[in-house]
DNA sequence: TTATAAAAAATTGGATACAAAATGGCTTCC
DNA sequence: GGAAGCCATTTTGTATCCAATTTTTTATAA
């Protein structure tokens, strides 16, 4: 155990800066759909070689964050409504599943935890706090996707998706009576969770999904004046 | 029109050669699990530099075929028990929710052609032809498949856990009464999607793709003898 | 002025070169 | 004999270089 150096002393990969860096880039709406994104101009920017570039770039190609356009770059996905649409449509066929999983094992303790959740989000809508409304849904949310954990892939697909669409669901929460109507839902998620009822779950997340879907695709394509 | 060539002359990238090639190697079971990849080797190997090689191994990577160790170059992703049935459980989600959605749009002329595969199917199983069982029943789901495409989303994620778990499902057939249970189940998806009931489809594809795991997971981990 | 074609510029694809990190074996010391 | 430390080897990470291809520009002619 001498040898073993107690800090670990390794630095990522510049590859994965960058991938984590354009990511963020491109979820935060900095980097508009249809922006080109070419190797040499990126890597003069950020200061590295095309190599980490290239291998980054690759990487959001496989996630779908970026399209290649054959032999000039690759330019930001935009987000056409049919797209959003099946986001969230595997979102809730996948939530859902995830939640039918969940209501077989979960146990009194984290059903608590989740009613906690809750009402900390009810309180926050009562003073108007948005942002906090927003936290505690999230949180109720992670939560129950911490369950399935061990379902390394769905896990993965679903944490993945949900990154990706978080952008669209901060305004959902912002219309009239859009976050009342997501704690309502979360309190009958609750529910179906403590009857243990697999089919009532999965009905009731799918359920859930597809509302956030319909607010998402309104505050997306339906603003009243300048978009994009 | 001197300027535009008739005939594409693109040549399909290296990488993506390297990529298709070891992904069959691996899952023709050719590559063992637990085999190890290092870069100069597969280059040598395949008489290309180490560049194309990374980028495979790294859309390899991305969709769990093999696993990075640290610095010490990749290996091939063993299935472990609990992997295979993961495996087989999103494809009964996904698969199981396409199936609800074609229900909804299915033509009379492509609910024949689905009929013809299935009668093909079961007369390759009356002359015990395993391989034509086989060829006619993957017909049959590819068809299905087609239907989605427009999904792109869910149209790749089920493409690609298909070809990834398809190395399984031509030994479940050899077991006694698999290729007649598989016949049978899909006489019954073509019924549930003939009554175009969404919730009766769903559940059938999902009980369907259930079975098919319960057979792979016999003739991968309870082989009689020499395994591996 | 417009269309066409050739040349120039930009950009990716692939190969190579070099540096850094990790492992494995070897030596040495107790 | 065993353990600790050092050196050589292996292998990845990044940069640079060259070739191929595509786009854009420019020049020329109708």
């Amino acid at each position: 155990m001498a040898s073993r150096s107690p800090q670990k002393k390794k630095r990522p990969p510049i590859r994965e800066s960058v991938y984590e860096h354009l990511k963020a880039e491109i979820l935060s709406g900095h980097l508009d759909p249809g922006r080109k994104l070419t190797e040499e101009h990126l890597a003069k920017t950020l200061g590295v070689s095309r190599t980490p570039i290239r291998e980054a770039l690759y990487k959001l190609d496989s996630e779908g964050l970026i399209k290649p356009r054959n032999k000039r770059g690759f330019i930001v996905s935009g987000d056409s409504r049919d797209e959003v649409e099946e986001l969230f449509e595997l979102r809730s066929i996948l939530e859902g599943y995830a939640l039918r999983v969940i209501s077989q094992t979960i146990s009194e303790e984290i059903l608590g935890q989740l009613k906690g959740f809750i009402q900390n989000a009810e309180e926050a809508l009562k003073k108007n706090k948005i942002e906090e409304v927003f936290k505690w849904n999230t949180q109720f949310h992670d939560s129950l996707h911490e369950l399935i954990i061990k379902k390394a892939r769905l896990y993965r697909l679903i944490v993945n998706i949900r990154k990706y669409v978080l952008r669209y669901r901060k305004d959902t929460l912002r219309y009239p009576d859009g976050g009342r109507r997501s704690v309502e839902d979360h309190k009958k998620i609750l529910m179906a969770l403590r009857l243990r009822d697999p089919d009532l779950c999965e009905r009731i997340m799918r359920e859930h999904i597809q509302e956030a879907r319909e607010d998402a695709l309104l505050s997306l394509f339906e603003k009243p004046s300048g978009f994009k």
